[in-house]
DNA sequence: TCCTATGTTGTATG
DNA sequence: ACATACAACATAGG
């Protein structure tokens, strides 16, 4: 399910709890989610510390604690990926948890959950004064200064035969762009989501720059902001039906495996190269 | 019963 | 080493 603004959106589910005591972590050690951390760690050291801060980046997220069984020195870092079906809560106290609930962190005045049904979500935890090697290393964001048109088109060039679609997707370029955001892009601009990677011309790169941009900004805007949904006149309000149609030019809308994915465009502003 | 699902990763192949 | 394609992961809902 979540993407990028979805990503935040759950990010800023856990801000109650800011400046909150862990009192008690409870995990389902042994759950894939868990399959890169040291859950003992995680629930010793974090039980009795602080919730201090977090940020998201593209679809990660990282949490960072002081105090209680941590070393005096050290912070810990607690990263979360939601996956495809991840979520994050914070419920009123009592709070008896679902079976999917994998991670519950107690604090005095409720319960911070992360849930997740099928998951594919990971969670790490580290200790360390600086957030994580991997944290640091990761890709800027697509919304910042360093996401040059130029850095986009060496990747493209990189990936020339295969479709835009599966590109975009790829989180090394485009962290946080997920499969609603791709054919949303490649939909407002007007490319076949098959198209090669390295054979659009200048004006279509332009086109596809501008609307990764945009689709981000106003994604983050709305859904990062409440869950409300992106404009009507996006294809994102259509494209789940059979037989929906395009809000731009009411010709059909088609899904279609491309990439790997279900991908939905409208083939009349659509069109292949060549 | 069968198909689908807003994600990532390991593996096989070229 | 690099690029590409696809099965696998685990569960719920239509």
């Amino acid at each position: 399910m979540p993407e990028l603004a979805e990503v935040h959106y759950f990010f800023r589910q856990w801000d109650p709890g800011r400046g909150e005591r862990v009192v008690k972590v409870r995990l389902h050690a042994g759950k894939r989610i868990f399959r890169d951390a040291d859950t003992e760690a995680l629930a010793k050291q974090l039980e009795g510390s602080v919730l201090k801060a977090g940020e998201t980046r593209g679809k990660q997220m990282l949490f960072s604690f002081s105090g209680g069984g941590l070393p005096w020195d050290c912070r810990g870092w607690l990263g979360l990926h939601l996956g495809m079906t991840g979520k994050l809560y914070a419920e009123p106290l009592p709070f008896a948890g679902d079976a999917h609930d994998h991670l519950v962190l107690e604090t005095g005045q409720r319960s911070l959950v992360y849930r997740d049904p099928r998951l594919f979500g990971k969670v790490l935890f580290e200790t360390g004064r600086e957030a994580p090697e991997y944290w640091r290393l990761l890709p800027p964001e697509v919304l910042s200064r360093e996401f040059s048109r130029e850095r986009m088109e060496n990747f493209l060039r990189r990936r020339a035969k295969s479709p835009v679609k599966a590109v975009l997707l790829d989180q090394r370029v485009f962290p946080g762009v997920g499969n609603w955001m791709a054919d949303e892009m490649l939909w407002q601009a007007g490319i076949h989501p098959a198209a090669p990677a390295g054979h659009l011309d200048d004006e279509t790169c332009r086109r596809l720059y501008l609307a990764v941009r945009h689709v981000c900004r106003v994604a983050m805007k709305t859904v990062g902001v409440d869950y409300r949904d992106p404009p009507e006149s996006w294809l994102f309000a259509h494209r789940w039906k059979d037989g929906g149609t395009c809000p731009r030019g009411g010709g059909p809308l088609v899904r279609e495996t491309i990439g790997g994915r279900t991908t939905c465009y409208a083939p009349e502003r659509q069109r292949l190269p060549g």
